[in-house]
DNA sequence: AAAGTATGATTGAGCGCTCGTTCATATATG
DNA sequence: CATATATGAACGAGCGCTCAATCATACTTT
């Protein structure tokens, strides 16, 4: 035998796998190996899902999983941007056309509410999930996570001193955007909670009341 | 000797350790062990913490540590119990003599935010560590983290109505006091971002005013 | 006081096991 | 035959936890 296992040459840049030749076939069974795993992280969590449930749950070897992708940590970091891609994506589609009045602010709360609740399993699974990333990786990470913060930052920017809005100093406008992104992820957090004395429509119509009660 | 291995008798309820004799002694090194283990899960979180690194942090041996505590699980156990249970006292500390006016409510709501602040690493540590419990126990802990919540709940309630405060309907305080304990906990949460644009104090500041605009 | 004994407390090498990762081999494709 | 892809047994590092052995101290006995 005599391998010398000395020459680990570990990929770095998660990106890149390691030897098969078509790189559509390498895309599509990603999405696929990504999209079996986020699954299994929701209802295991990161640590209790081994890399032979990851296998199985996508239908391959552990051998093949190898293939597509470089590290169980590789696979996280993976799991981590899909799911922030999707969320931020959401969001902003929530956030289109959002130059308006008082009443478009309250369809861009009522959107984004649903966008919340109808993505909650993925939010939560972020939250707690991050935090096993390398702290290089993370950074990328949680640096998008407060881009969704950021955007109604901006949107409110925007709004400011137009149509019926009054002009906001910049404080308001941070802690504002803040206290939404926050209050809708904390749907996601406290649902099982806040099911019992609310539904979602509820909760989004008093929160919009709420939020809309300290710019007006 | 010919010990038959088989009368395992595990210790079950986390409370109960071992074979020492002297209560006090258990007792403190208890507790010594558990402030020990909160400071390594701050700093590495639960999974890459070892018990050698616990044992050695707290000043014993793996086998003394086991003297102490049934496993690593009922540690982790101990360690939420223990958290909450500070957290919560010092809630209701900041909560103590709150049936007054507006300015009295102020007051509650900057020393909770205060709390919060103080107490950001081990409320971080909480939200972290809870989905690694066994589900009966994390049933426990998660009961009492809502507790907080209920205290802001209850204690609105009695305000509602009384001196110059307006009668709240149910929906309203439950929503309110939810916001006020998230908006707390999220300072936890993202300090290190918030830092860069608000002192605790303005943060407070301006949340309180939000929190007062939507009662009156 | 000295020697003997019983008991509580401490230790750390090592057991059993899990799990991420690799690689020699098999299979499919052209 | 050559090349691309798939397989899963084997590896070994690392972990939680145990327990026979050792030390420390108090209590008895002579």
């Amino acid at each position: 035998m005599t391998k010398d296992r000395k020459n680990k040459q570990r990929v770095v840049d998660p990106e890149v796998p390691t030897q098969i030749k078509n790189p559509d076939l390498v895309r599509e069974r990603r999405r696929h190996i990504i999209d079996s795993t986020v699954t299994l992280f929701i209802t295991h969590g990161y640590h209790k899902t081994t890399t032979r449930m990851i296998a199985r749950a996508a239908g391959f070897s552990v051998g093949s999983l190898y293939e597509y992708v470089s590290s169980k940590e590789d696979l996280l970091y993976l799991v981590c941007k899909t799911i922030h891609e999707e969320v931020q994506k959401a969001v902003e589609e929530a956030l289109a056309d959002s130059t308006g009045d008082k009443a478009v602010l309250a369809r861009v709360l009522r959107r984004y509410f649903k966008v919340c609740d109808n993505m909650a399993d993925h939010i939560l699974l972020m939250y707690q999930v991050t935090q096993f990333l390398p702290k290089k990786w993370q950074k990328r990470v949680l640096t998008n996570e407060l881009n969704i913060t950021d955007i109604f930052i901006t949107t409110l920017n925007q709004m400011s001193g137009k149509n019926s809005f009054p002009v906001l100093e910049d404080n308001i406008v941070n802690l504002v955007g803040h206290n939404i992104s926050v209050l809708g992820q904390m749907w996601a957090f406290r649902r099982w909670h806040l099911q019992k004395q609310f539904t979602i429509d509820q909760y989004t119509a008093i929160q919009t009341d709420f939020i809309l009660g300290l710019i007006f």
